[in-house]
DNA sequence: CTGCCATACGTACCATGATACGGAGTCAAG
DNA sequence: CTTGACTCCGTATCATGGTACGTATGGCAG
């Protein structure tokens, strides 16, 4: 068992080195000390842990930052797991939410397509129809929320 | 119906100014002359309409480049209907992939809310052990973790 | 004429999640 | 001892869609 060097620690993990440091960067991750008589970071098993973590935690749809909050909950030994639970259960609403806009952008872009007529000139395509006139809710300025997930 | 400066083409499109200058910037408008004896920009009508444009694109998941696009078309006497037409089809499909997606994280995080008994110690947490990286293994036996984030 | 608000313009900054670069130091093999 | 690979560190850049700030000037009401 060679010492782990951060090189080996990303592949381990199964990222880049830049990704590794990135998270050191953003508190995601502890950064190893580095040894007293000058060398090389070594990096424990912990860190290969906590990246999959981050990673596995990022597949179900968590930003980094919720993922340090699940990270700190992990190391608090007061959390209970209905903390967790919580959390996930917010989640889901999210997830759930942006299905519904999805949804909606999903059957807007269907009715558009089906009621094109497919080919001939521009005035007549309903589509950019659509675009230029119709003048939905005005969406004050300050309202967004969409991020691609 | 006075002349329309930069403020009130905002307003009328329901946009921030800064918005207005954040898509000349970007091509998505063009900006106008400044007028030759000194003073204001006057924004022609059609600079609401174009803003308008955007904003309902956006609404149907095109980004600002996509939007563009679209807009570059408009303004060809050579596009097509389909033209556009292959465009929102294009869209629905991407729509589509992220519904499928949404859909499996969807499914995932159900799964792992029912499987977790909801209070108690975090070790015999679900949802942790999922994040762990435990994939086909819940429940791994024991860590031990300090560190405040 | 004097305030005051609006405009013009350039630049910097926000969040998000990384990726890339350059120069110096370190380590291990040959 | 040299070479090549790797590490360290700070900084810059990417894409996305804006927001904010500072300074100078324009235009209009009182």
């Amino acid at each position: 068992m060679s010492t782990m060097t951060i090189g080996k620690a990303a592949r381990a993990a199964g990222v880049g080195i830049e990704t590794i440091r990135f998270y050191e960067r953003n508190g995601l991750i502890e950064q190893p000390p580095k040894p007293a008589c000058g060398g090389f970071r070594v990096y424990p098993e912990d860190t290969v842990r906590r990246v999959r973590f981050i990673r596995q935690g990022q597949e179900l749809g968590f930003s980094l930052r919720q993922i340090a909050e699940l990270l700190s909950l992990k190391a608090d030994p007061a959390t209970d797991c209905s903390d967790v639970r919580r959390r996930a259960q917010a989640k889901l609403e999210e997830v759930d939410e942006k299905l519904a806009r999805l949804t909606g952008i999903r059957a807007a872009l269907e009715e558009l397509i089906a009621a094109c007529p497919g080919r001939g000139a521009l005035r007549a395509c309903s589509i950019m129809g659509a675009l230029e006139g119709a003048e939905g809710a005005p969406m004050s300025p300050r309202q967004k929320e969409e991020k691609t997930l």
